[in-house]
DNA sequence: CTGATTAGTTAGCAG
DNA sequence: CTGCTAACTAATCAG
């Protein structure tokens, strides 16, 4: 491809001979001074050369602009999958956290009734077996069985 | 573009003039049938013909390729948003439980502490004051503060 | 007209 | 050789 066409000039002694980067750069007011003097033909076969020109560079964008966006699209994925694992990661631990305060919460929620209920065994009594109870059923290994939750 | 060439068939009274679909979907077994009793030139022809043709195909198939993986990308990512929508919801609603937890935890906890610390006062009044307590800090509207949590 | 996009063609690489 | 892909060209569409 890009056959690197050999310059077309070959009448007319005054002929700069532009090249392809000269003549896709150009203004098209500055296209038109370097227009003047040649046969009609030769006009439309430059214009031609220069759209063409053109074409390619836009075909070349149109490649640039394909691969960028599939780039950011894949980058978008990767961005989503992490959020994704994140947020996975923190409601499996808060759900953990809700189940072993929930444990902690039925254990007290048992000791508050032995001691409202049963008033019948004095003070003392009723603290040390439910102290018992909350260690059975708080399986969180936390010291503290009446901390106040972090 | 595809100018669908005329079919080549210039001499040789026994051409079957092969049109472009045929000539792309014939085995190479069928295609060198076809190329007996014909000139060096016209076999090499006619395989440049094929070779096109299949060329021709080829670049469909690439391009069909390209937009079926660009969509599949899309689908994935509108997928990967719904998983992370579902996650943050069920986060946000853990989070609260959580909090209504702790804060009923807490209450609970101050009432044990009442009860079980200051046996001072008769086992009638420490009740009536740790329901008062507890409906000041329940703010998730739940009617019984010692419930099960759900 | 300019710029973008599509389909076909060619070159060149990989298997 | 076959299939795939990048780059180029021409056609065509939108602004």
């Amino acid at each position: 491809m890009s056959p690197s066409r050999t310059v077309k000039r070959e009448a007319g002694e005054n002929a700069p001979a532009l090249s392809d980067d000269e003549l896709v750069a150009m203004s098209v007011r500055e296209l038109n001074q370097h227009l003047r003097g040649l046969t009609k033909e030769d006009v439309v076969r430059l214009k031609q050369r220069r759209r063409t020109l053109k074409n390619r560079g836009y075909a070349a964008s149109c490649r640039i602009k394909r691969v960028t966006q599939k780039e950011e699209l894949e980058r978008q994925k990767i961005e989503l999958q992490q959020e994704v694992d994140k947020l996975a990661r923190e409601n499996a631990s808060m759900r953990l956290e809700l189940d072993a305060l929930r444990a902690k919460y039925e254990a007290l929620q048992c000791f508050a009734r032995t001691v409202t209920h049963g008033p019948l065994s004095p003070g003392k009594v009723a603290t040390t077996s439910v102290i018992t109870i909350v260690k059975s059923a708080n399986y969180n290994s936390s010291p503290t069985p009446f901390s106040t939750p972090s």
